[in-house]
DNA sequence: GCATATAGTTAGACACAACTAACTGCTTAT
DNA sequence: ATAAGCAGTTAGTTGTGTCTAACTATATGC
């Protein structure tokens, strides 16, 4: 990565932009042994990080001395915690993740996800705390259903097929389920685990489905469809 | 980073192999150009990533040849490949962002987003697109609102405040809105920005709110609450 | 008030993933 | 059939972020 933006914090110093700023609200200051030990680092990554964090002004650092937040390290360290809360919020109390893997998931993608999106998904859990009860237990009813189909803690593929596929996507054959005429069919004309295959066109109900695989033009039923699953793009 | 989990890819190793599954569904097998020009990345650096992948058993590679996925490579890039589906359909389906930005913010949190955040997120997807077309409605006026709230594309800090925290929870003081009475008061205790603020208990209606802020212990008025915005933890 | 323990820093190394520049191999057009 | 052009590789460099080891500062106990 030689091409930096200078104003683009990398998802470590976000890091510790954001234990910082916990420390320095609960003690007033934040030492280096804290910060090393909550980022499970060695306290010289911790002076390492100090130093391009002082450079870039984001927060007050001389050696030695204890650390706090300048004003725009602590606006900057107030967007990754908003987008941790925002995360975690949606994760527990709309996915019904765990706490700990809601946390450890959190703290991964608040480095990622963009603004708008943070902002977007804060809409949404408005919205969702303010469903009504019968709705949320319908709603994770469906999520555990859902994680029952594929027990298998690192289930290889998913379970959509092309008659799941909207006209104009495009999806990779994962597996054939039937071992009907369509499997033959396929087989012969070379398809298989790997094929490309997008749709044409979808009739009003799902059935039939025109797809393109290949160079091949068919149309499948869509209890075919079903038998073919997928992974879309 | 010097401690590795061999069996672990990197965000890096995982663009590569999504990549390549890509273009081998659409042409049987991947180019170095291809990947290089789809990864905006120089030619060396495929070489090198191949090199890894291939010695990591994903890749069937040989210099000067053409790239394809083992089984293995190919298990690993369709996991990817659906964390990235079903990102980019919650983004668009549910929180309506467009097209683009939906791509971009699936490609980055594809990497870090667990498979079981995943396969949860899936099953909400279920849920979501059997969901009657007023709830839809509803829910995409409920996301556009609060985007309107705070148009400044990069708005500092959200606007929750100690009236939205649970018991047990943190966050820090980011704005007194109030001049008031209790502006003066918090401002006597040394009480301002970057202060840790745990709420302790919440009255049945959420009035009033007994809050900890610095060793100090004090009840709020709802109308008070509202008038501090936080940060939570 | 000095010895010692702990906190913090500096120096040097390494892993990773990108880059540029120079070189090699393959293909194809004249 | 060979030269030109492009694809691919190798070698060497850089930036980021970690590490260990050795050193320096500050704080604490007697």
């Amino acid at each position: 990565m030689t091409q930096r933006f200078v104003d683009t914090l990398s998802a470590s110093l976000e890091d510790y932009l954001e234990v910082i700023l916990w420390a320095v609200a609960a003690n007033g200051a934040a030492r280096v042994r804290d910060i090393a030990n909550r980022l499970h680092v060695q306290a010289s990554s911790v002076t390492a990080a100090l130093q391009v964090l002082a450079q870039r002004q984001l927060v007050h650092y001389k050696p030695y001395e204890a650390v706090t937040l300048t004003a725009e390290g602590f606006e900057e360290a107030a967007r990754v915690i908003q987008r941790h809360h925002v995360l975690r919020e949606f994760f527990t109390e709309v996915l019904g993740v765990d706490v700990e893997a809601a946390e450890e998931g959190a703290c991964r993608l608040e480095h990622e996800i963009s603004g708008d999106i943070a902002r977007r998904l804060a809409g949404f859990m408005e919205y969702a705390k303010a469903m009504p009860q019968s709705d949320r237990a319908a709603l994770s009813k469906s999520i555990e259903r859902s994680m029952g189909g594929s027990a298998e803690a690192d289930s290889p593929v998913g379970r959509s097929t092309v008659a799941d596929m909207k006209p104009g996507r495009q999806a990779v054959i994962v597996r054939i389920g039937s071992h009907g005429e369509l499997a033959r069919r396929l087989a012969d004309m070379g398809l298989g685990r790997g094929a490309l295959v997008e749709v044409e066109a979808v009739a009003p109900l799902g059935d039939p489905i025109r797809i393109r695989i290949r160079g091949y033009r068919l149309a499948l039923r869509k209890a075919e469809a079903r038998s073919i699953a997928v992974i879309e793009k």
